[in-house]
RNA sequence: GCGGGUAUCGUAUAGCGGCAUUAUGUAUCCUUCCCAAGGAUAAGACACGGGUUCGAUUCCCGUUACCCGCUCCA
């Protein structure tokens, strides 16, 4: 762990937030490689979820939002009292509630348990700021705890602007924040996130809904895999009836056999109707859905899948760090590596070698419609000798180097160098498009 | 929230109550016909705030951040 935290440090993938103030607890900076990293995530992330599917549209939800959000989504009740808990069985209770709290200890004492209660804390994890300019006529509201929320109060508007039928699901990428009593392990537990999360209408039925969280469950841990984590590092656990959120009738995650354990990358909840249903009783609007169909109104159930960015991002590094003798290689995806190439000189001093080598470094650049993502990131590098350029590319997870030698002058023709295998082809100029093209997609 | 630990160039490290090591990386140049070759030059650090002291990067206190346990985690 120590050493991908160097290595994000020295190479530029994640620095610690506001560092040259002594920092910020529970943030962290993504440079210019990390920033490549987690935007690649999401755009494979968008593509499988969103673009690719007739059913699901995106949506970009405000993060503050109008407080009785969380009043509705249950957010803020029984967390803005002073609560005090049990270190026995971790029941919490309200510490004014000294009849309740008096009868909890003579339960254990019956049992011949030892009672022992938590300092009294607030329990209140949304993180709260201010809005107004008038200092004493400002207006406390929250940033949002959980990107969901933004969704489930437009699903009204989305029904109206767009022609979706049930069933359907909305998309959202966006920050998140909590006040997390613990944050740590690098970037795992932040104050500040970003989540990507489906909400997905399905009829208030066991059967169908099951149906869908079946498949969306499979769905996502496919997204891992095919995205290069290895199965082995990969399961899903369900959670017991005690731990369920205040939402959910059941929920799966898809934990990552990480260094510090095995740590959730991605829930799957079975939401029922529980936030239509609140927003309907909260805001007094009505939420339901009309299916022609039938010819009757109903609140839909949701099935969520929500994960979070950085943690997919952290996951994917610490899957893809590897040492081979002296060597470090990440070995990302193609799809998620910062750079998709690097192109070099064989040497950096003959005119002609470096000439062609920037020609070609500029036509992999240049708006390219053959590349999926075009233009593709092209890194550049004519230091030292071509065998530190190698390791310094592999260190970075850049899948393919082409360097232009002397050869390339009298054939019109490169070597591409595969990360992994180290081996290298040599490849007509003319085909270098599509060679790469299908090597990275 | 509790206990323990750590903090020195970007990274990894040495060290001392009195000019702060070494390697690597970075920049510029020379050299180099495919896997961290070699040479030259340059820039770059004692986390922050107090205290003790003639003098503190070093000793003491506090703060901050990170790490390891426990705890917590919608």
């Amino acid at each position: 762990m120590t050493k991908i935290v160097s290595l994000a440090k020295r190479r530029g993938f994640i620095y610690p937030g506001s560092e040259i103030y002594g920092g910020l607890k529970g943030t962290w900076d993504y440079g210019p490689l990390g920033s490549e990293l987690k935007f690649n995530i999401k755009q494979e992330w968008w593509k499988t979820m969103v673009k690719n599917r007739d059913d699901v549209v995106g949506m970009s939800t405000s993060i503050l939002m109008n407080p009785r959000v969380w009043e509705a989504s249950g957010h803020m009740t029984g967390f803005n009292d002073p609560l005090i808990e049990c270190k026995t069985c971790h029941q919490r209770f309200k510490a004014d509630q000294e009849d309740v709290i008096a009868e909890h200890e003579n339960w254990h004492k019956e049992k011949k348990e030892k009672v022992d209660w938590t300092k009294v804390k607030k329990f209140n994890l949304l993180v709260e700021t201010k809005i107004g300019v008038v200092e004493g006529e400002k207006n406390t509201v929250y940033l949002r705890g959980e990107i969901t929320q933004g969704v489930h109060v437009n699903f009204k508007n989305v029904l109206s602007s767009s022609r979706l039928k049930i069933p359907f699901g909305i998309a959202q990428i966006g920050k998140a924040f909590r006040n997390e009593i613990t944050p740590g392990n690098f970037t795992y537990r932040s104050i500040e996130f970003e989540q990507m999360e489906l909400q997905y209408y399905v009829k208030p039925d066991k059967k169908e809904s099951m149906k869908q969280y079946e498949f969306w469950k499979n769905l996502r841990m496919d997204w891992y895999k095919s995205l290069g984590i290895n199965s082995d590092n990969l399961r899903f656990r369900e959670h017991e009836k005690s731990e369920l959120a205040h939402y959910a009738k059941e929920a799966w995650d898809i934990e990552y056999k990480a260094p510090f354990g095995w740590k959730e990358c991605e829930g799957i909840h079975h939401r029922g109707d529980w936030d239509l249903a609140r927003h309907q009783e909260f805001s007094g609007q009505d939420m339901s859905y009309f299916d022609e169909e039938t010819g009757k109104k109903y609140i839909p159930w949701v099935i969520e899948t929500s994960g979070g960015v950085d943690r997919a991002a952290l996951f994917f590094l610490i899957d893809a760090y590897s040492e081979e003798d002296d060597r470090i290689i990440l070995k990302l995806n193609p799809k998620l590596a910062p750079y998709k190439v690097a192109v070099f000189p064989l040497l950096a001093n003959k005119p002609q070698l470096v000439k062609k080598a920037r020609e070609i470094y500029e036509m992999l650049k240049s708006p390219i419609p053959q590349f999926p993502n075009y233009p593709i990131t092209v890194a550049w590098d004519d230091r030292g000798n071509i065998g530190k350029r190698y390791y310094s590319q592999d260190e970075i997870g850049t899948p393919f180097c082409i360097t232009v030698d002397f050869e390339s002058l009298e054939k019109d023709d490169v070597t591409v160098r595969d990360r992994d295998t180290m081996k290298q082809v040599r490849i007509r100029v003319e085909k270098l498009i599509n060679y790469i093209k299908e090597k990275i997609c």
